[in-house]
DNA sequence: TTGAACTAAAGACGAAACGTCTTTATTATT
DNA sequence: AATAATAAAGACGTTTCGTCTTTAGTTCAA
């Protein structure tokens, strides 16, 4: 069975979440916000775990600034899709839908959840007519 | 940063979805569902998933039978709903209601899904009034 | 214009995860 | 008792992932 090809690791997750709170950074900036302060060593792991992330092309690097810069380019929402994606093709055949009944169906949803999920819903079905 | 605890894997997975099917089963039975033909080495491997399975409690082991036969413990609604708590702790601080607006956002739900949905709401709301 | 301080680039490393396969012991069958 | 099938245990090779060293390149102040 082929080895999986990993998506976004913690490590990495935890970078883009600095980086989604505040664009766009350096290696020092994030280093100093992940770990307390920032030795050299700590520096170079941050670098590599920004050199893949460019490879997934989940950010992006100015190299026209000294030092480096770097953007965040995917949004927590699509990392979320992504996610999503995922676990409906490994469980689902690849269909949302059921993931939808099913969080629906658990039991950690508020009557003022569903309120503003009908709301969504209305807006939906409202698109059409609204223009 | 710590190193994962690996849920379920691929190879592991694709157990479970045998076992979902028709349980319960032996180590050949799923060997040669999953290879096409048993030889003593993939009985082996399939030996190995289900005991990683079991540690992880996923399936159960009968000893009293000859060979030994598994069944599952947990169900694709199980595992379902781990996959999305995971993704829930990962990017929406452990709550599942994002997840579920990011849902009914996303394109592809149809006018007849709206409308499953709607009825789920219907039901969750009504239950008080009912008994 | 050196030299000190910082950053970039490249790669090595160890631990762990995963799927696989061998080997040895145990059980059932004829 | 002998043979065939299964269980049990563990080794192995590859890959992943976070980490750290080492070397080269850049900036800026003396």
């Amino acid at each position: 069975m082929a080895r999986k090809a990993k998506d976004i690791t913690d490590a990495e997750l935890a970078i883009m979440q600095v980086l989604w709170e505040s664009e766009p950074c350096t290696v020092r900036q994030l280093t100093e916000e992940l770990y307390d302060k920032s030795g050299s060593s700590q520096n170079a792991t941050v670098q590599k775990l920004l050199d893949r992330l460019e490879q997934k092309v989940c950010v992006e690097r100015d190299r026209s600034t000294w030092p480096h810069t770097y953007t965040s380019s995917v949004d927590r929402s699509d990392i979320i899709s992504r996610q999503l994606q995922d676990t409906a093709d490994k469980l689902c055949d690849g269909s949302l839908a059921p993931l939808l009944t099913h969080l629906v169906k658990g039991e950690g949803l508020s009557s003022k959840d569903r309120k503003s999920l009908r709301g969504l819903l209305d807006e939906l079905d409202g698109k059409r007519k609204k223009k």
